[in-house]
DNA sequence: GCAGAATATTGCGTGCACGCAATATTGCGT
DNA sequence: ACGCAATATTGCGTGCACGCAATATTCTGC
């Protein structure tokens, strides 16, 4: 809907109208206009994430466990149709509540985490977790970014490289802190 | 003034009169009401930070740099009047708007962690820093919302216990990712 | 099946954020 | 000192987010 009127184009009352429901109602659920079309786009992050942690063979430690649940959740492509995140990657404010879209993933990384690692803190896990969110925001803002030219023709933004190849690289370096907060050295080895 | 009258007895116009400007102006300055009461309270967190990780003597290390920078930024009681921050932890819009202040020191993080250590990547000086922000909001989330019971009377929420114990808590979860990021492992030594 | 509680939906009213275009202000070169 | 360009400020208009209180709906025990 946003996609084929342009999402300036569509007003909270047709959404609303197109939900079944009253304006006030459709903003019962949806705290921005802008968060509803991301949202209708995106589909439940959570669930998605949950689903990958879990079927991540249980040999693989936990780092390289999250990350690829991560990674595949930017890979799999047949929730992000080329011609939404080509409108995502052309609005300003669409682009950021896409990014923060991924907080909505920390809650359920955080008990996928302890689970995995029953020793490990619950603030360590939740810390790790929105690190590891903090992380794939900076990958797919700079990912969205690319070429992004401001003052220009709309549709002109061309998102490029490989996303999963950027989420990976940035989520790596939080790998030492995980491996770290599950084998409980006290911290700071190097030196002794 | 919002001390005085309440956060939701200051409007807009209010605001932008004592500033000596129209409300637009003050629009163009402050996204929204309760930043503009944020901003008024912590003052320039950027400037703190820099300065704090400046001061750090050379010998200690990017981790313990950051950790105690970002310590003491939570530490000086000056910038932080008591009764302000019972304010903000009493009203959800502000407490929210309070933690994304944090985000405002990732730049200058990000630029006094390259500084300290050239030899490291963008990208990965912007992930630590990331990192560091998510792990400072979830202490702060946590320590505003101690005993804060929202069905009830205002003024009935008492942060208590030492903010900068946890953040120093929450911080030091990603020491080691420092301490990798710096001394370049390829990653994962503890098999090979 | 029914009363009553719990929850979800709706209308209304109020302030507000923000794009836009006009106007005032500052800063710079000569 | 002057004019010009860059920047900051302002008014206006439009949609919108959200608190509140009334109403409709779904969920219980009986």
């Amino acid at each position: 809907m946003a996609l084929a009127r342009g999402p300036d184009n569509v007003r909270v009352e047709d959404i609303a109208a197109a939900a079944g429901v009253s304006p006030r109602t459709y903003n019962n659920y949806f705290s921005s206009r802008e968060q509803a079309v991301v949202a209708a786009v995106v589909g439940d992050r959570a669930a998605q994430v949950a689903a990958a942690v879990v079927s991540r063979p249980a040999e693989v430690g936990v780092a390289d466990a999250v990350i690829d649940a991560v990674v595949a959740l930017y890979s799999d492509s047949d929730d992000h149709p080329r011609d939404a995140l080509l409108m995502i990657a052309n609005s300003a404010v669409l682009r950021a509540c896409y990014v923060d879209t991924i907080t909505m993933i920390e809650g359920p990384l955080t008990d996928a985490v302890i689970e995995r690692c029953d020793r490990i803190g619950r603030l360590t896990a939740q810390v790790l977790s929105a690190s590891v969110g903090a992380a794939a925001k900076i990958a797919v803002r700079q990912w969205l970014q690319t070429t992004s030219a401001p003052p220009s023709m709309p549709g002109f933004v061309v998102p490029s490289g490989s996303l999963p190849d950027l989420v990976r690289a940035a989520l790596t370096p939080l790998a030492p802190a995980f491996d770290a907060a599950t084998t409980h050295s006290a911290r700071r080895p190097p030196g002794a």
